[in-house]
DNA sequence: CATTGTTATATATCATGTTATTGTTTCGTG
DNA sequence: CACGAAACAATAACATGATATATAACAATG
């Protein structure tokens, strides 16, 4: 069966993209699944900005991640709920929510950034290290290289290595 | 204000091509938005699959898009409340559903494929042409190829050319 | 200093992807 | 041929992106 996506080139692309990264955040999602943490791949990128940036406001904390506001406050509604951020009111501005790693936040972000994200990273690389040339070939290479072996797979032997 | 996921570099891959599809979607639907018609863009590659490959149950369209089936059965019951395709019983199989272009359908394809695709894809085309190296500098001049003139502006552009 | 405009966040609604489940129909086999 | 397994599509429930709008706090001005 054809792939029309594929076929389509350029006039897909943005189909074709958000495709692939749909398939990366379900595969390292896997990966995080059999490991005990309550938190969906996708809301790590919000973890991770705290832990670079700091405690900040809603809006910049969207900006960070170059997604819109309601997203954030959802995400941080719901990271909130599993005590893993907290949100402090600004003290010059009332209207400023803050938003802050919690302790377990802390520790979670800390245990992912030694154990996990290094596996993920390097898996994710190696499936784009031999990559070349135009973006769609590129693109081609990463669905063929997912299709072969998904990124849980890749993690999986990496960390056999590893360890 | 870092960009948090693009400093991430290939940990957050997932989460950034889905964020320049999307981005790519929504210049695009604006593209659409000019012209008379009432279909979203992400509609279209399965337009596009039946125009390619013809009348197809909706398991094989699913596979031809690479999604999940319910996402066409639920495409398909939009596109067919819009009158531009609809869903006729299998004559050997009566579990399988048989998924056409209407003559409605069949016009809009036609126009589009005349009219609106071929400026659509030049203009990506265009915003992808010099790219080369790397994956992610690829992703970063695209990223900022779009924040400089997004694809409606280009397509403008192009228009203007053509014509 | 009251009113008016702006900014920050929350909420509502929609779009579109997912997985899990259910109900039919078909197939294969004892 | 009957019955259990498999295949196909629909539905339910959820995730996560978007835009539009409401609310509250701040700022600026006549």
């Amino acid at each position: 069966m054809e792939d029309v996506i594929r076929s389509l080139g350029f006039l897909c692309l943005g189909s074709r993209l958000k495709r692939i990264g749909e398939q990366l955040q379900a595969d390292t999602q896997r990966v995080l699944d059999r490991l005990d943490v309550p938190v969906q791949s996708s809301q790590y990128p919000l973890l991770a900005a705290l832990d670079r940036l700091g405690a900040l406001p809603v809006g910049e904390l969207a900006q960070a991640l170059g997604i819109a506001q309601p997203g954030v406050t959802r995400s941080v509604a719901l990271l909130a709920e599993l005590g893993l951020v907290e949100v402090s009111q600004s003290n010059n501005d009332q209207r400023r929510r803050i938003v802050s790693l919690t302790r377990n936040g802390r520790r979670l972000v800390d245990v992912a950034k030694r154990d996990v994200w290094p596996r993920i990273e390097k898996a994710v690389a190696d499936l784009c290290a031999d990559l070349s040339g135009p973006l769609l070939d590129q693109l081609a290479a990463i669905e063929d290289g997912l299709a072969a072996a998904p990124i849980d797979r890749r993690v999986e032997k990496a960390g056999a290595v590893v360890q």
